[in-house]
This record gives C-alpha cells, sequence and structure tokens, in this order.
DNA sequence: AAAATATTTTAACGAACGTTCGATTAATCA
DNA sequence: TGATTAATCGAACGTTCGTTAAAATATTTT
C-alpha cells in the first residue's frame, strides 16, 4: 500500500510551475495593480487556461500573498544573516541598504507589489505578512538606534528616522527605470550616505 | 433673447456641489484604492442617486483627475508664492517640507491619491496631471541645488536626492495615524533636519 | 497495457462594474 | 403663474470579473 502523505516532495514540476506563475502574476501586478489586473490576462500571459491556474492556487488574492511572503522573507532572512556577520552598525546600515536594492533590481517587479500593495491583502493573509514585514523593520530599527546612540544623537525619533529610510527605499519604483537610472552600487552610495549623514547630530 | 454662453458664474450651487463630490470621491479613493472603489459607494456616501454623480462628472476618471490637478496645482502654487518671499535655501526648504506636511495633514485623503494612484490617469488626464508635478518637483530640486552648492557637496546626485525627500514625503500616508503620530511641526522638523544633514559633505 | 494520478480545458454561473436613457422633481426666471 | 433650466432619479445595458463544475488529456505508477 503506497502512502498516503501529501508527498510534498514527490512532484518536483509543481513547485516549478508554481514559481514560474508567481512570476508571471508579478509582472502583472505590477504592472496593472493588483485591483485591474485579471486572472485571465495572467493565465494568457501563462499560455494556460483560466482554470488552470486554480490548480495552483485558490483564489487572485493568493497569488498576492505568495509573492509578498516569499520577498519579505527573503529580505528579512538575508537581513538576519547580514547582521549576524557583522557588529558595526554603520556597515550594517550599508549591508542592509545594500540587500534591499539588490533585490530590488533583481526582482523589480515583486518588490512594487510588495510596496504598492501593502494594503491589499485581507484577513490571515494580510496578518502573516504583516508578521514578516514587522520583522524586517523591527530589524533594520535596531541598526538605526546604534547609529544615533552612536553618534550621540538623541533629537530624532528612531521610528520616524527608519520609517523614512523605507520611504525612500520604497519610493524607488516609482521613479526607477532599469534603463535610465543609476547601478545598484550608486543607488546604495548615494541612500546610505544621505541617511547616514541625517543621523548625525544637528550643527545648531 | 438671452445669451447662451455657459455662464459659469451663473450655478453658485454648483462648484460647492463639485467640491463636496470631489471631496468624499478621495476620501473613497483613499479607503479602498481608485480601481476597488464603486461609482456606486461614492454616490451613497453622498445621498444621492448613481446617476446625479454624472451630472458632474463624465467619467470615473475625471474624479481622479480632478483631485490630483487641484491638489498638485495647490501644493505648487504655494510653493512658488514660498520660495518667491524667501532666499535663504535652507529657509526655502524648512518652507517646502512645512508646506508639503500642512497640506498632507488638512488634506490626508487627496495627498494619499495623488501619492497611490500616480500612475492611475491616462491620456490627456495622465498628461496634464504630469505638467503640474513636474512644476511641483523641479521647484523643489532647485532648492536642494542650492543647498548642495552652498555646502560644496558634488557628491551627491541632485535628481537622486530630490526623489529621496519625496520618497520619506511620499511614503507617509502609509504608516501616518492622525490619532497616535506627532504634530504637523515635529513631523516637519524631524525630516527637514534628517534631510538636510544628510546633504552635508561626507566626512570620510 | 491498465490503473491511478496530475494537469489542463471548455463552458458557464452569478455578481459587480461603469455608463446611459428617459422620465421626474426642484429651482430659477419671465 | 407659467415657462425654462438645473438637478436627481429608477431602471436597464453590455461588459468584465473571480470562481466553479465536469469532462478531457497528459503523465506516472503498477
Amino acid at each position: 500500500m503506497t502512502t498516503t502523505t501529501p508527498d510534498i516532495e514527490k512532484k518536483p514540476q509543481y513547485q516549478k510551475r508554481l514559481r514560474e506563475i508567481l512570476k508571471i502574476s508579478a509582472r502583472v501586478f505590477a504592472e496593472e495593480g493588483y485591483e485591474k489586473a485579471s486572472i485571465r490576462k495572467i493565465a494568457a500571459e501563462l499560455g494556460k487556461s483560466l482554470s488552470a491556474l486554480y490548480y495552483y492556487v485558490q483564489t487572485k488574492e493568493e497569488l498576492l500573498y505568495l509573492i509578498q511572503l516569499e520577498t519579505f522573507s527573503s529580505l528579512a532572512d538575508e537581513l538576519n544573516k547580514l547582521v549576524e556577520k557583522n557588529d558595526d552598525p554603520i556597515q550594517r546600515l550599508h549591508l542592509m541598504v545594500e540587500n534591499h536594492l539588490s533585490h530590488f533590481l533583481k526582482h523589480i517587479d515583486e518588490l512594487k507589489v510588495c510596496a504598492h500593495e501593502m494594503e491589499t491583502l485581507t484577513g490571515n493573509h494580510y496578518i502573516q505578512v504583516l508578521v514578516v514585514r514587522r520583522r524586517y523593520f523591527r530589524t533594520t530599527r535596531s541598526i538605526v538606534t546604534d547609529i544615533l546612540r552612536q553618534y550621540g544623537n538623541a533629537d530624532l525619533d528612531v521610528n520616524l528616522a527608519t520609517l523614512n529610510l523605507f520611504g525612500m527605499l520604497n519610493w524607488i519604483y516609482m521613479w526607477y527605470d532599469p534603463d535610465l537610472n543609476s547601478s545598484a552600487e550608486e543607488l546604495t552610495n548615494q541612500i546610505f550616505r544621505l541617511f547616514l549623514n541625517g543621523l548625525r547630530m544637528n550643527k545648531t
């Protein structure tokens, strides 16, 4: 008698195909916005029929959920690894910005969908992604906290400063053009210097 | 024989009612997003019938267009006035941030709709709003240019720095909670100091 | 080859959407 | 008051949407 367990590893094609579906979905969501984008368009770009999608996913929202969960998890996990390997707060900040931007340039559609559809998910989908987002935020904020302490700067609010860092990082999708704009390094250095200098004490 | 000219000033109620329609529309668009928001919901919140809306406006998109046009125009016009009255680049920057944030706090829904639906309009609607947006951007960028020159800082790219300033300002709608968060002054000062310090030369 | 499972397809459902039409009421003017 | 214009209304049109059911095909396993 064969086992009736889900056999997650038995179907290697499934995961591969699901990933392609998420890739195409991210592109369509990024281009048209989640609400305007239709399942039919995604299916057409996949070269599959409409209901073939529902074999991999139960609802349209699950597509967005999986995209956001994977992207934020990846960002947060890699940042944690980087923080474990480096002690200097300033180096950590540089690594954080670099990690976020290289991720952005490699997965523009996914990051755009993460930034622009941050309040789109509902119910458990929303909460589960929020948990990962908060983990990513807290790690980043602890870096900012250390730098402010090192600079002896008590004038700036740590939360506000961190939110503004994410403002710069998350806004990029609005204006960045891969064909025209700067490289990852240049972007990283500019934002890193701008924000790091911003954290220093005020000359009054 | 009576004149058949449009008589723009003849119907004072019209403008007043149109403004209320835009106000409610901005709230619904801000709450649900433009695509998800329905004309029916807007009409219901107005206490009017669905087709009564079409007496004031020809399409749903025109609602968004009017909201964005008025908001960006107001921001740009007031910034130009402020720049004319003040010569010091650093004061100008402070006034720019203050103007933007006080506008934001007074018209949260409209600003949110401007930031979140920046790529939603199409055709002439998009272009006409883009013209005003560019005017607002250029005025701000010229302030940043002057400060960088005054600081003798040639390391930072002016466009990038300005885009990052707007990143901080436009991202606020994502996290700001009128009940919890700081006042306009506190927000202004934090962002102003963060960004201004950021523009200074790098201590290497 | 036969059986079992995995994947895709065609066709349709009901609901919600933006928009329009024609009639009706309210306000203004002669 | 009667006539003209402004504003609103109920009802419907055609389209698109997310989702589903049942059947058909492809793949894997026995």
